[in-house]
Order: C-alpha cells, then sequence, then structure tokens
DNA sequence: ATGGCAATGTTTCATTGA
C-alpha cells in the first residue's frame, strides 16, 4: 500500500499537476494540505473521476486539509477537527483507510518565534499531542501524515546557523515535534538511509529550489506496530520543477500488505 | 535541469506563507 502527503498551496491552482500525480504515482493514500477551498466548492469531481473517494474539511483563502482513498477501499470514522479544541482554521481530518487510521494534519505556520501566530502553533500541537495519544488507544495502526512546519534537527534544513532559533526550528517547535514521537509514533524518513539535505520545502524566492535551499518539514509518522511493514519513505522532489509548482515536495511511504 | 515569489481576496495593494 502506498500512502502519500502533499501540501499543494491552493488545489485550485494545482488540481491538473495532482490528477497527473496520481496517475504517474498511483498511491492508495494520499492526505493534501492547504487545498484553500470551502467544502462546498471543492473539485470531487475530477478527483472522483481520477479513481479516488475524497474526505475534506476545508475554508476559503487559508488552511484546508483532505484525505483522498482509491476508490474500493473502505473507509469509516470520518472526522474532522482536534479533540477538546475549539478551532475556526481547517487543519486536521481523521478516516479510517482499509483498517488503519489516518491523520492528515496542517501544523499552523508561526510566522515569526514569539509571536501571536507561535504560540498558536505551540497550543495546537499541545492539543493535537492530546488528539494523537487518544488515537493511539483507540488506533494501533496509525498514521499522521502532513505538514509539521517543524524542521525536526538540523540533517534537516539546507543551513543551519541560518535557521538557528528561527521558525520551524526553534527549540520549543521540535520539542513539540519530539513530543509528538513519544506518543508513540515514528518518522518513516529517518527508517532509512537518505541522501543528504533532501528536503520538502523550499521558498519561491531566491533560486531556493535551483539552489537546494529547503526545509524537511513535510512528514508521515507510523505507529510502532506499521515500522515493520514499512518498505520505504521518500521525497518526490520531481513534482517541485516545472511550471507552477505548490512550493512542497510530497512525501510517500509504502507499506507490506499484511 | 531546476529558475529569479505565489495565491487570495480585501483586487492594482495587503496579507499570509515558511
Amino acid at each position: 500500500m502506498k500512502l502519500a502527503s502533499w501540501n499543494v498551496n491552493s488545489l485550485n491552482m494545482r488540481l491538473a499537476r495532482l490528477i497527473d500525480w496520481l496517475a504517474s504515482n498511483d498511491p492508495d493514500i494520499l492526505c493534501l494540505q492547504e487545498t484553500k477551498i470551502e467544502d462546498a466548492k471543492f473539485p470531487v469531481a475530477p478527483i472522483e473521476a481520477a479513481g479516488y473517494q475524497v474526505f475534506h474539511a476545508g475554508q476559503r483563502t487559508y488552511n484546508g486539509v483532505a484525505i483522498l482513498a482509491r476508490r474500493g477501499l473502505d473507509v469509516v470514522d470520518i472526522v474532522p477537527g482536534v479533540d477538546d479544541f475549539v478551532d475556526e482554521q481547517k487543519r486536521l481530518i481523521a478516516a479510517t483507510v482499509a483498517g488503519i487510521r489516518v491523520i492528515c494534519a496542517y501544523v499552523p505556520n508561526g510566522q515569526v518565534v514569539d509571536s501571536e501566530k507561535y504560540r498558536y502553533k505551540l497550543t495546537w500541537c499541545e492539543a493535537v499531542g492530546a488528539h494523537l495519544k487518544n488515537a493511539l488507544a483507540r488506533h494501533p495502526l496509525l498514521i499522521v501524515a502532513g505538514d509539521f512546519n517543524v524542521a525536526p534537527d538540523d540533517r534537516d534544513v539546507h543551513d543551519p546557523a541560518l535557521w538557528a532559533g528561527q521558525i520551524m526550528c526553534s527549540d520549543a517547535e521540535r520539542a513539540a515535534f519530539r513530543s509528538f514521537l513519544a506518543a508513540g509514533l515514528v518518522d518513516s524518513f529517518r527508517l532509512f538511509d537518505q541522501a543528504p539535505k533532501t528536503f520538502s520545502w523550499w521558498d519561491y524566492r531566491q533560486l531556493a529550489f535551483p539552489k537546494n535551499c529547503g526545509l524537511r518539514i513535510d512528514h508521515i509518522l507510523l505507529s510502532t506496530p506499521l515500522i515493520d511493514r514499512c518498505l520505504s519513505c521518500r521525497i518526490d522532489r520531481n513534482a517541485r520543477k516545472g511550471q507552477k509548482p505548490s512550493d512542497h515536495a510530497p512525501i510517500l511511504v509504502e507499506l507490506r500488505d499484511d
């Protein structure tokens, strides 16, 4: 089974690319972030025509998450939002797909360390940490995929000195990420040997992509019973190339079927 | 081989992203 996650930075702008990517990569499940579209306007028809069921929690302009599941897969218990956390922002949706609980998350950006948005980011992460503990207690087979807006350590940063203490690299953000892992999850990317300087996001400005000035901030976390089933984890850098790319590349894992 | 911000709506600038 193949599961992927992709921050598309506007589903409307990226719809043609998404359909192409689905055809080339053939994932069973795809988690999307930053759809930036309200539910009533979600492009359900072209995604269904591409062979997928889709479950979404969106809003106008900002945020928005969705889970795509190949047609025919059993999907139950679709729940948007974070447990015990009232939030206008559509940043999390969960569904059980073919017996695996899938949580699609878009962690807040945080803008600047110690800003109001930064405090919201940390508060949101704290609530999600509790949510994940609940979810793991109920669902031993759990995947958390999304844009975490945290580079877990300096290997995940093109220039660690430049980014030291900055947004996505601050101690508190990295501690929040580690707290997700402490709940009983692993970073699937680090289960495998990876090329140095592998990133998932590059700024649109200053030739960041051709110079590979990026960060690894998109992640797929697996509960411990899924570790042995994980065959690969890679980031599809090719999706960042060409005309009108998202600033994020997709990340994919392959799981052995049991 | 990649490309020099992009997307949105408040629309000809401001806001946000990361």
